[in-house]
DNA sequence: TTTTCTTATGAAAACGTTTTCAATATAAAT
DNA sequence: ATTTATATTGAAAACGTTTTCATAAGAAAA
């Protein structure tokens, strides 16, 4: 790749007067800065990267970080889009990393990142990270949650409002005469499984419909613990006649199982999801789920992000987006 | 973040030594390497490297770009996961970019990779930029090809056997008595399509069975083109009996029309996926798919490129990895 | 004419590394 | 005692930028 130096010998001028042409800077004669345009487009020259950031000090290097725990997971993919879509829009550029919920890769990565020296870092959180994450911003890095936040720790996040995406699944449910409706979350700890079985008990409780504790397992963000799960609630001699699931993977396994009984779906159990998938419509029958807005949840990520990059000791802030109920045919 | 000069300081000895300590260069006496390491570990310090960038060359700056056209294709997904673990393994960084079938955003994402300095690309070409493509192979940029080459250009890659994938799901058709084989394939022009193509036909070859060509159509990637195509194929009064299906997108809008239609499966028709995907099993009935092993094929790229980076003008190589056929519930 | 402003330009320092070269001290060989 | 080899260290250059400062040439003002 040229550099500067390159244009400049070309142009015949010095690097100085390249480096205020490439950056638009006024200071410089229309007609040197046309020879000088002209040698750049010559050489296909573009400034390197890394040495404007070893140049500009950190919070000017364009580079941010994205931390998520499971690119398998399709709502972390449209994160992921909409993470590179409006960093990119920026003239910023982002590494990816994908911690795969495991500890010391998390720990590894967020090492790797800070060598890389990114300006800021969006980081979906798991509960083996947490102490990471303080110590970053002990550090005052630049630091957005996207999804959960850290119950204790001021910071900016973005998250989506899932005690009330849940109630209306419930509702939704009760609304369709179901008054066994059982609910399977994801790890008890995390705080979005918290916040779905509040929205669940909300539902319930609006409707006055008692509660029964039976039907409420956890498991995590794996598909067999929907199956065995399901399994379990559906053999039950008093079984459900709905199951809300606290999340995709669960979703999928207790759809599995269904099958596998050979139980009709809605007449025999209803089923709705918390996480929608792009292939919810090519299910049989198309499921009934919660739409969580992955990609504007990226966009939203970056955008408190680059604030906070640029106004470092504003103070933090939250925003929850919507989620949307699509009714299918699980229902 | 400290720096080498920090670490000096404290440790009172030259940057140089410092340097030494942590690149393991032998030639520290051993205390002093004590009082360094220890230096470094009270900073938390680790070298920068977009410094190190800055110094080494291209080709030694520990850092590659991967290129995918649609990251929310369960495919890639796989592919970014293994070329995420093999970089890390090796000490490589990665930066991702998922162009989304968009000419300007891959020349743009291309352009970026390079100004960031990478040592080689990965990238999962398509029409649109072959050009570019040519222009950076022209610039001995160590490239690596996934999914499908480029015709009548000599450049590493790793492919999986379509053909031998395709025969041997059509072959499984066959086997359960069908006649009547349509098949959807993607986009006409992209080499896998052929490829896939070439299969179908190998297998009716085999076992002398008639092709139609009223049963063949190619849309492109995306799941509209499925439903579409198999809602024009299953309305013929002489439909076929089974599908076969080119990519997973098609594959889903197939299965969606097969609902909409009230046709069971396997009894109405049959249906087999090029691509499997993770929730394949969640289907009603369980998918047969060709299983393409994603993730080695990332693993695969890194190393092919890794190796091409070491050694620059050895000869190009093609690994064609084997697929899979899942035998579920739909045939 | 002299002074003061602009405008246009370049030299040089700085960023944090790696690497080459030189220098010193000590040990080994003569 | 002198030379030679070895082990350990540091100074300085280089990588490609951005930015500060200085300078020169005109233009405007006095």
């Amino acid at each position: 790749m040229a550099s500067l130096k390159d244009v400049a010998q070309k142009a015949n001028v010095s690097i100085t007067t390249v480096s205020r042409v490439i950056n638009n800077n006024k200071n410089v004669n229309p007609d040197t800065r046309r020879i000088v345009l002209k040698a750049v487009k010559e050489l296909d020259f573009r400034p390197s990267k890394f040495a404007q950031r070893l140049r500009v000090k950190s919070g000017k290097r364009k580079l941010v970080g994205l931390i998520v725990p499971d690119i398998q997971n399709p709502f972390y993919v449209d994160v992921v889009r909409g993470v590179e879509d409006m960093v990119y829009a920026n003239d910023y550029a982002v590494i990816m990393c994908n911690f795969a919920q495991d500890e010391k890769k998390a720990s590894l990565y967020i090492d790797i990142m800070r060598a890389e020296g990114v300006d800021g870092l969006i980081i979906a959180p798991t509960i083996h990270i947490v102490g990471k994450i303080k110590e970053l911003i002990k550090n005052a890095l630049p630091i957005v949650l996207i999804d959960r936040g850290i119950p204790g720790i001021d910071v900016d996040m973005v998250e989506v409002d899932n005690r009330k995406g849940a109630s209306n699944a419930v509702e939704l449910l009760i609304s369709k005469g179901h008054k066994r409706i059982a609910y399977i979350g994801g790890i008890k700890e995390i705080p979005t499984s918290k916040l779905r079985y509040q929205g669940y008990l909300d539902a319930h409780k609006k409707y006055k419909i008692k509660v029964d504790k039976d039907l409420i397992e956890f498991g995590n963000s794996k598909s067999e613990s929907g199956r065995i799960i399901s399994e379990k609630l559906l053999s039950k001699k008093n079984r459900p006649t709905a199951l809300f699931c606290g999340n995709n993977l669960i979703t999928l396994g207790a759809l599995e199982t269904i099958h596998n009984l050979g139980l009709k779906i809605p007449s025999d159990v209803a089923i709705v999801g918390f996480d929608d998938m792009p292939w919810s419509i090519s299910l049989n029958p198309p499921l009934t789920a919660i739409f969580q807005p992955g990609y504007e949840i990226g966009r939203s990520a970056v955008r408190m992000l680059l604030d906070r990059i640029d106004e470092p000791n504003k103070t933090c802030a939250k925003v929850t987006l919507k989620t949307q109920l699509i009714e299918r045919k699980t229902t």
